[in-house]
Formats: C-alpha cells, structure tokens, sequence
DNA sequence: GATTCTTTCTAACAACCGTTTGGTAGAGTA
DNA sequence: TACTCTACCAAACGGTTGTTAGAAAGAATC
C-alpha cells in the first residue's frame, strides 16, 4: 500500500464521514419540516454553510433523499434478515421484529418519519422504485408471519389478517413521529409495552 | 323577504356549493400528493378550471387547507361530544369514540390524510393555532378516559397510559391512508375488528 | 335587447426554487 | 515559496411558485 494510496483513502474517508454529517442534519430538517417544504438552503443553513455548497457533496436535494432513505432501509432489512434466519416460532419472531423496528427508530428517527411522511410521493419516481419493491417485501413478510402465527394457533383466528398487519404496521413506524431517543422511555421499554398491547390487549380480564 | 334578498340569498347558497366541491376536489390533491408539493395549478387542473381562477373563491392556497382542516375538526368534535355527553362507562366510551373517528374518516379521508401529514408543520402559523389547541383537547379527553377506564377496571392497570393513548391515537387516524369508502371492509366493520384487536389482544388464549 | 352579475380566462408579477459557474481561503505537499 | 487539492463562498441562472389585474364569456335581470 503506497503513500499515495493511503492519502487518498483518507481523504476519501474524510468526505465520507462529511457526506454523512450533512445527511444526518438533512434528515432532521426534511423530518420536522416536510421534504417538499424544505428547500436546499434551509439544509445547508442547518449545516452551517450555503446553499450552493451542498452541491460540492450531492448531485441534488433529490440525492439526499434517497441516500438517507435508502440507508435506512438497507439497515432495517439486515436486521429483518437476521431474525428470520434464526428461524423462530411465530410469536417469537413478531417478538423480534417488533423489538428491532424500535431499535430501528431510535438509530434512524429522521429517516423513518421521512419513509413514512414522504414515499407515497417519492415512490412515484422510478429512482425511488426500491421504496415499493421494500413495501412489498415488507407487506409479505408480514403476512405469512400472520398467517404462519394462526396456523400455529400462536395468533387468534377470528381477526382479519390483512387488517392486523396494518395495524401492527403502522403503530411501530408511527412511533417515529413522538419517539424521543433520551426520554422518559427507551426504545427496548416502547418495544415492550406496545407488544404487551398487541398481544394481550388493553382489556381488565 | 324581498326578491332581492332571496336572490341574493339563491347566489350565496351556489357559491358557497362551489367552494364546498373545489376544497373536496383541493382536499383530494392535497391528501394524495402532500399539500407543500402541490402547485394551485395541479388542484385548478383537477377542478377543470385555470390556477388563478381559484383565486375568485379562495383568498389564498393556506386559506383552502384552512377550511379543509377546519370543517374536519369541526364535525369530529361534534361527534365526540355526543358520544361524551352521553356519559358511559370508559369502555363502551372507547368503543363509541373509536366508532365515530372511523365515521369521520370515512366522511372526511382527504382531510384526516392532511391532518395527518401536514399539521405538524402548518400548526406554527398563528392561522393554525386551533390545530394545536385541537390536539391539547384530544390528549387530554383521551387520557382521562383512560385513567377512569384504569380506576373502574375496565383496562389493564400495567401498561403506560401515555403508550397507550399514542397507540390508539395513532392507529385510528393512520387508517385513512389506505382506507378505501366502498372498499372490502366497511368503516363500521374496520372500527370493529379494531376494537376486538385493541381490547382483547391478537394472542390466542 | 340592453345591462348587470357571476365566473372564468389571459397574461403577467415578484419572489423563490434547485442548481450551476467561477472564484477563493486554507491546509497539505514538494 | 510555489503548487495542488479540498471545501466552501458569491453571485447568478432559468424555471416555477403563489398571486394579481383586467378582459371576456355567459347567464340572469330588467
């Protein structure tokens, strides 16, 4: 490994660490304000340069969006990925799933209210295509953990299945909107208690 | 009565049936697309008319979102007090209050989908106080209902109630992003498989 | 048939948007 | 000290935005 090579590893990993400084304050900007209401000079403002200069590290404003996203996504699935490959019973593995959407949020809360806030609209884009094809995936996974669930008599069987998954899908990603990493409760806490909910209801029995 | 007066009277009930069908065809465009990213020429092109002529009902696009959002809360509050006022216990309270929000998605989707997507950032303005005053009175109706709930025995005394409140809040209104009226489940029959998921739990006994 | 009133169109406006271009300060290198 | 490269600034660009003013078409009224 020459010299050379080093040197420009370094400076190659120097604009890494930077690109990915701007993403974070970009996501927290696009994330209370609304990506389409946020222009590119808000970003940089936030970041503490000007609007021009943001062009130096991203082709567009559109870039940015779909680097945060996707980055997002690719984490989640690898998390995902982990917990089906353990191979665990139904009950478990909804377990398990819940419990890393959490974690998900806590790590990454900017770029999940921006996935729930803004890829309907995005997801129109072919550049964005992923968003639907994640979607998809995301939906059948769901179901046949569902179904797998009832069949195993783990899940009640008198509820309607494509109903539960939106329940339980929506409830864990909105969690994004309020969750605060720091406060009163931790993400595994929120896990806990919201599965409580979902699987033995909110009923004195 | 004179003539005059009941013509104007006549011009009066028409424009006002005017406005009413642009902000259900603007709610609709907002709803879909995300009320920031929407030009007024997009939602005059969705009326069939000309983007300024929007201009000759509507003082200004914030004061279209305005009277969407208004007119919604509006009648949602006036279905929760009838259910409020009738006084019952905290469990058939919930269920009637979860009833109604279904209701009122069915009657005013567009609308809740703005609600849910827009009035964070909108309720900044001064023009939006009434959003965040709107949600003050809702947490707070809702926490009441479920601390009473807890101290008659009618919910589970171990979970977090401000968890609990999110949880409810959050599922009801993320409904009416994908609710369909005249689609496979009637609003009747979602907010009853709601009710059977949320009291009782998707575990088998 | 002339007049008025209502609603829309035509045509623009200033402001702002995402983006580009060319320059520059400063650190690193020789 | 001279040169290079990185990260940013300064200033502008064409296009789009919400909005406005005046004309025009059509129905209602007299």
């Amino acid at each position: 490994m020459s010299p050379r090579r080093r040197d420009a590893e370094g400076t190659a990993a120097a604009r890494a660490e930077r690109r990915a400084e701007l993403l974070a304050t970009a996501a927290e900007v696009f994330a209370t304000r609304g990506y389409a209401a946020t222009t590119v000079r808000e970003v940089a403002d936030a970041a503490g340069i000007l609007g021009g200069s943001l062009y130096y590290h991203f082709d567009s404003k559109e870039s940015m969006a779909d680097e945060i996203l996707s980055t997002f996504l690719n984490e989640m699935w690898a998390a995902y990925d982990r917990v089906l490959a353990a191979d665990l019973g139904a009950r478990d593995t909804l377990t398990a799933l819940v419990a890393e959407s959490f974690g998900c949020i806590d790590r990454h809360r900017p770029a999940v209210v921006m996935y729930q806030n803004e890829s309907r609209h995005l997801a129109t884009g072919p550049r964005f295509a992923y968003l639907t094809e994640s979607r998809r995936r995301f939906e059948e996974m769901w179901m046949t953990l569902l179904e797998r669930g009832v069949r195993e008599g783990a899940f009640r069987a008198d509820l309607d299945i494509a109903l539960v998954y939106r329940f339980i899908r929506d409830t864990v990603w909105v969690a994004a909107t309020w969750y605060q990493p720091g406060g009163r409760l931790t993400a595994a806490q929120i896990a806990e208690q919201y599965l409580a909910m979902v699987l033995g209801g909110i009923q004195h029995e």
